[in-house]
RNA sequence: GGGCGGAUAGCUCAGUUGGGAGAGCGCUGCCCUUACAAGGCAGAGGUCACAGGUUCGAUCCCUGUUCCGCCUACCA
């Protein structure tokens, strides 16, 4: 037998890091379509190169590798596919500050050496990231990971482009987008963030043309926009305006006049004044208001949120105002126009109002509706399959609760913008003839923008020449692809789409995606959409979505918050088994993680209970003694057995039903409570007697029970599971490739199970009255148990020996009637009455006092008392059938109640006292 | 504005065909009983947010209210 010395503590980071190692350079992980057995493959989230792992990952990455272990140990043929995201604009903002940090920028590097640059921190990025997921214990096949933007996913992005672009599902134009006027980059609609906050509402006096005693009053928001106001809007059957249709107002502070229009879909008669201005290019309901009554559009905001000197002068805003604010940003202009409102009377009232304020998800700045040419993918269609493969179950959302969410959202889905303005991403594949579009190319501000109307040849690869004209001078469209259009192939572009690999064929669709359920949207959705487009097949057929995990707060963590949990920390600090461990118990479905450190270092005792259990076997396993199975396995033998397969059974329902935490909890449950604190007691006498006759036997069961208990832990936690494992006698190289245990519910043990809980209730009764007398556990004490009438007393005499062991004293089996009558403290259940001798009445008092101050001191208290003890009276003179009725009143009212049988009237003394 | 989730012991949370109120941590008392003090044993502690309803019986089902999260949205 292989043996190993363990040391008394575990010291997890010498044994993990060990492992880790080890299961990589023999291959484990490795995952082939060759291979016998089901496929089940995972494809991981690819993490950011933004940096670090962070706990949220932790417990995304920890879970899915429970379902990997879990499955391959089940024999199946598994893959899970690493790899990491490129995350455009997050990527490109952590270099950009690097650089300022350097005292340079993205403008002064150019765009080539920018992107060489943002390579190097991809390199350092990535190799960290893959150090933290290795430490985790992670058990991807390592040889394959992945990058969205390395050479065989970038041949996936530009194949959809180019069928998307064919199909007529992309197209390019000018449309009012969410913009950062901070990352100078258009957005999609789910890239903002919206956020209470507190604003104004200006009422500005607009007055009428042609009768400047007449006058509207409009409500807005953002008064530095009236310049670009291209009308005012009425609702067509509000009396008090309806005439006023067709008539023109004056706009303030320019040399304007704008149409008054009707419109029943942006106007709500009740709010406000009933008028409505009209910005097509700074408001996106005016700009299809715009649309709607052909107005002319005046940007007077530039691409960095300034007030834009050419577009005021386009608007015929007074010179004297374009020079007061022209330049200006938002919140400087924002008084200064509210100033010359108010000079000239035209600003009626301002009062507090809430709004939702979009910002930018990457770098929270304020995002602005901006007019640009952008590219954008026509969504309905792709979309319509999608809602289907959920509605028929062809994909299941689990919690079910998300489902709705998600179709709520895709039946409601709006034109996705996939271009970026950033240099970091997938360059569109589309060209431009210089000579056929030359007038729609402009370069201002060292920004080169190509117009609406410029003509696309899109194409795999730059083509050599322009095939309208010629021409061979073509120029590629600066801008990049939203991140998420590349990780939304991530299913199958890395499997090789677009060949036909093997792997594509094995593992496609894939089993089951992990995730959190804010890149429901972002990805997951996507996803599904590109799977049924291009591979005709959903890309996974479960979702679990997991919650968020938070400090011990409720706080999202933040790094400008300090409240982070550093997932390499809390292993250095607690193992890596307990991190996990602690995240997998804590993952109930449908509530965020509120994460602190004490539940970490439960489970961090947890890994050294298990190491402590595991030397104790050692010292009876390790030597010449017999240890054999025989037919006839002793009580206590059996019951763990039957304690044993129900485990199993229940862990495994759980793990089919992503219920971690339950399968968590009932391991816990099991290894803690009922393995060590009553099985590896209750066999301590057999095998510390090598005479004993049932020793070889339950050293058999012994070391059995836990080579299938590291087996069933494994998943959860791997390493400690793995180290001990291989120091017990066991087939194989590794834990990672043996097979997981699987219960059979025959192998349930009614009898054994039942026996045991009557010495459980009898230990129980008897430490209750030693904690009352206060006698140490070594004391020896005389004990008497008797079995309720109505129960078969012959499983009392069995128990006998384990009564004495555990009771630590002489017991005697007998009914109470038998029993001393003096100087006993009784004890009472529904089932068993348990006695111990009193030794001498100081100590009778003592309990007696003990009991009284427990139950406390003022009147009520007491009376409570009283009727405790009534009540277990009651109960031991109640009739079978009584307690068969109220079993479960009963149960509760009778348990572990105190009865003193020496004499009535000293207690009587006592409660009086 | 719409939608979803939550409110159970001091803290973090389990608790689905409606009948026993539970776990971990923390707290109290006793114990270094030769696997483990990162431990053992025994305890204290809760009108299961509030108000109604259905039922023999409700933490659980229904209605309403309050508070807290989140998602989503074009009320100027």
């Amino acid at each position: 037998m292989p043996t190993r010395h363990l040391e008394k503590t575990y010291d997890p980071k010498a044994v993990e890091t060990r492992w880790s190692q080890e299961w990589i350079e023999r291959g484990y992980f490795r995952a082939s379509p060759e291979k016998p057995g089901r496929p089940y493959c995972i494809v991981l989230p690819p993490p950011n190169i933004t940096g670090f792992l962070h706990v949220g990952h932790a417990l995304n990455h920890s879970l899915q590798d429970i379902l990997i272990r879990w499955r391959r140990m089940q024999g199946r043929n598994v893959l899970w596919m690493p790899g990491t995201d490129h995350a455009g604009i997050a990527t490109q903002n952590v270099v950009e500050r690097q650089l300022l940090e350097e005292g340079t920028s993205r403008e002064a590097l150019g765009r080539e050496k920018f992107v060489e640059r943002v390579w190097q921190w991809k390199a350092t990025s990535g190799d960290t990231i893959v150090r933290q997921q290795k430490r985790l214990g992670e058990s991807c096949d390592w040889d394959r990971q992945r990058f969205t933007m390395d050479e065989g996913l970038s041949k996936a992005v530009l194949e959809v482009f180019v069928r998307l672009y064919q199909d007529g599902l992309i197209y390019r134009g000018e449309r009012l987008i969410n913009w950062c006027p901070r990352c100078l980059t258009a957005l999609s609609d789910i890239e903002v963030e919206h956020e209470e906050s507190k604003g104004k509402l200006y009422s500005i006096i607009y007055p009428l043309a042609d009768d400047p005693s007449v006058h509207l009053t409009v409500a807005t928001t953002r008064p530095e926009t009236l310049f670009g106001d291209t009308a005012v809007a009425v609702h067509p059957e509000d009396p008090r305006y309806n005439r006023l249709i067709g008539q023109r107002v004056r706009l303030p502070l320019t040399d304007r006049t704008i149409p008054i229009v009707s419109d029943a879909i942006l106007v709500d008669r009740e709010f406000g004044t009933g008028v409505v201005k009209i910005t097509p290019a700074h408001d996106f309901n005016d700009y299809e208001a715009g649309v709607r009554h052909a107005l002319p559009r005046f940007a007077v905001l530039n691409h960095q949120a300034l007030l834009d000197p050419a577009g005021l002068e386009k608007a015929q805003a007074e010179p004297a105002v374009r020079d007061l604010v022209g330049g200006l940003p938002v919140a400087k202009a924002r008084p200064k126009i509210e100033g010359l409102l108010r000079e000239r009377g035209a600003l009626v009232a301002v009062e507090d109002h809430k709004m939702a304020l979009g910002r930018c998800y990457r770098c929270k700045t304020v995002v602005e509706p901006y007019l640009s040419p952008q590219w954008f993918v026509d969504i309905k269609p792709l979309a319509k399959p999608a809602i289907e493969a959920v509605e028929n179950g062809s994909i299941r959302i689990i919690p079910e609760g998300w489902v709705n969410n998600y179709l709520g959202w895709m039946r409601d889905i709006k034109d996705w913008c996939i271009s970026r303005q950033i240099w970091w991403g997938h360059q569109i594949p589309a060209w431009y003839c210089l000579s056929c579009n030359h007038a729609h190319i402009v370069t201002k501000d060292g920004r080169t923008t190509i117009l609406p109307g410029a003509s696309p040849i899109v194409a795999k690869s730059a083509p050599p020449y322009c095939p309208a004209c010629g021409g061979r001078q073509l120029l590629r469209d600066p801008d990049v692809l939203d991140t998420w259009f590349s990780s939304g192939l991530w299913p199958f572009s890395t499997l090789g789409w677009p060949e036909q690999t093997p792997e594509l064929k094995t593992y496609y669709p894939t089993s089951t995606l992990v995730t959190s359920f804010d890149i429901l949207f972002f990805w997951v959705a996507r996803m599904i959409m590109f799977g049924l487009k291009f591979m005709g097949d959903v890309p996974f057929k479960d979702v679990y979505i997991h919650a968020l995990v938070r400090d011990a707060e409720g706080q999202k963590m933040s790094k400008s918050k300090g409240n982070v949990i550093d997932p390499l920390h809390v292993m250095e600090q607690f193992g890596t088994g307990a991190l996990r461990f602690t995240l997998a118990s804590m993952a109930s479905p449908g509530r965020d993680i509120k994460l602190a450190e004490e539940r970490i270092e439960g489970y961090r005792n947890f890994a050294n209970k298990i190491w402590n259990a595991a030397r104790f076997a050692h010292l009876y396993l390790d030597g010449p003694s017999e240890c054999r199975p025989v037919s006839e396995r002793s009580f206590a033998d059996r019951w763990i057995l039957s304690r044993l397969n129900d485990t199993i059974l229940q862990v495994t329902n759980e793990l089919e039903a992503y219920r971690f935490d339950r399968a968590a909890n009932r391991l816990y449950q099991f290894f803690w409570h009922e393995y060590c604190d009553w099985y590896l007691e209750m066999i301590k006498p057999v095998l510390q007697n090598p005479d004993h006759g049932d020793a070889p036997s339950t050293r058999y069961t012994l070391q059995e029970t836990l080579e299938i208990w590291f087996r069933l832990l494994h998943p959860f936690m791997p390493f400690i599971s793995e180290e001990i494992w291989q120091t017990l006698p066991h087939e194989g190289e590794t834990i990672v490739l043996q097979p997981y245990p699987s219960g059979v519910p025959s192998r349930h043990d009614p009898e054994a199970e039942e026996r045991f809980q009557v010495l459980e209730e009898a230990i129980r009764l008897l430490r209750t009255a030693r904690a009352l007398l206060q006698y140490p556990p070594a004391k020896e004490v005389s004990f008497f148990v008797a079995q309720d009438a109505t129960k078969p007393s012959q499983v009392l005499a069995l128990l006998e020996p384990h009564l004495s062991h555990l009771g630590r004293g002489r017991v005697s089996i007998a009914p109470t009637a038998d029993w001393p009558q003096t100087n006993v403290l009784r004890m009472v259940s529904s089932g068993l009455t348990v006695g111990v001798t009193v030794e001498g009445d100081v100590d009778l008092k003592k309990a007696l006092e003990r009991l009284i101050k427990q139950a406390g001191e003022t009147d009520k208290e007491i009376q409570r008392l009283e009727g405790k003890l009534k009540n277990a009276e009651f109960v031991a003179k109640a009739p079978p059938d009584v307690i068969a009725d109220h079993q479960h009143r009963l149960k509760t009212l009778s348990r572990d109640r105190a009865l003193l049988t020496s004499s009535e009237q000293q207690l009587r003394a006592m409660l009086e006292k």
